[in-house]
DNA sequence: ACTTGTGAAGATTTTCACAGCC
DNA sequence: GGCTGTGAAAATCTTCACAAGT
């Protein structure tokens, strides 16, 4: 349990060099689109933004990127803005990215192929090291410039590579089993597309993406659109 | 009794059995968990299910799975738990999945091809009823039952297969545009995982979904267990 | 005994609004 | 003038704890 710690950040007497340890979870996710807006802005020369131009395309409130920059530090110019190159670095560095992050990905079907050979990953300093699959026809194929491996060598394909980071791209039958042993060998870092809840050890960060409850969610929203006035109708009319 | 002023809109007068039209956001996430759940359930014979059992494959907490349940009305039994069957079909029916939704996939790319295969859709009710590309060498090759369209013609294969649905699986570059198009071609349920955001009328919905994005909020809680406190160890670096 | 349903409390996140600096 | 940085307020979300029902 964790009784303890506190509000997101305050610094308490923490002088230079390093910002903050803890960022709201919500901030961080919100740290990597204004990190991909600055490297684009970056590529095109410019030298400063403000946060409200930050805010237009990661698609959120201005006080809200103000509010998630002031946990790095201040590291903006009142009057004029950020710093794009400063502060590409300064949120790349907190996000960690300054690692070498080596990802092997577990599943060749076709999301696992379609992930191989996904162009972001590299882009943003992911190095995809591994593909491995179960299927005897799959097994030895490449794909892009990698050749697919036999997840029965999972644990010593995980340990040449040096895999800090695992990818699952499997049925859910089996992504727990495979999950566990990707635990067992170490790594504790996990993305999984397997639309299956999967269970981890405290110490092991879990990600989950599901491309269904998307759908399903935009299908919620969606019916809510086409039948609004039953409860709209009485009030102002 | 319910029908208090709560947190979400309350309904003035309801006469069916529809509960309450507006879910806090978090909650319709986890309903759609809950209901994979359930249909797991269903399909091995299971009669009722406890708040305990769904939280624990949903990776919440119980109490947290009964407020979410409360929202659509009380369907729960004391001292026994939830039908299972019946509430399937309220969760479904509280997410709209009793329409049909027709998806068309823009850009046939690794993703798009992945997600033209993906069996999740179907099974979830989710019919992919046409896949586009700007390719001429991809244009006219089949995937999976589908033939692939030119986007050129989008409008003309929105209308003509009465898609309600759009995915967007292409590149940053052309995203916003074909956003455009079809939101002018009258669809406004978008998921898009194209990493950029798009910008789109109040009235339409937009979902996004980005792998990148995932794989740096890991590398973000890799690195803070790693050196949670400054100073570890500097081995490696 | 068992489990739901829910006010109330607690925690987190967003938004406001304005002081402070350029 | 413009824009950041930030306490404080507001909104949202989660957890607690227990009454109520079976």
């Amino acid at each position: 349990m964790r009784s303890g710690v506190l509000s997101p950040v305050q610094t308490p007497d923490e002088s230079t060099a390093e910002p903050a340890r803890q960022l709201p979870p919500a901030t961080v996710s919100r740290l990597t689109l204004y990190l991909r807006t600055l490297n684009a802005l970056l590529a095109e020369g410019a030298e400063s933004v403000s946060s409200e131009a930050l805010a237009e395309s990661a698609g959120v409130g201005s006080a809200n990127v103000r509010k998630d920059l002031s946990y790095l530090g201040s590291y903006g110019t009142r009057g004029v803005g950020y710093d794009v190159a400063n502060l590409s670095r300064k949120i790349a560095q907190a996000l960690g990215l300054t690692h070498e992050w080596r990802v092997a990905i577990v599943g060749a079907g076709n999301l696992g192929r379609a992930l191989a050979r996904y162009a972001g990953f590299e882009s943003r300093g992911f190095d995809v090291v591994a593909l491995l699959d179960a299927d005897e026809l799959i097994i030895g194929t490449e794909i892009g410039w990698l050749r697919v491996g036999d997840v029965a060598q999972l644990e010593a394909v995980l340990e040449s590579t040096r895999a800090n980071m695992v990818v699952l791209a499997l049925p859910a039958s089996v992504a727990q089993s495979v999950c566990d042993r990707v635990v067992d060998a170490g790594v504790h870092s996990i993305l999984s597309f397997a639309p299956v809840a999967l269970t981890v050890p405290e110490h092991v960060n879990l990600r989950k993406v599901d491309m269904a409850t998307e759908l399903q969610i935009l299908a919620y929203h969606a019916q809510s659109l086409q039948a609004p006035e039953l409860n709209q109708e009485r009030s102002g009319a």
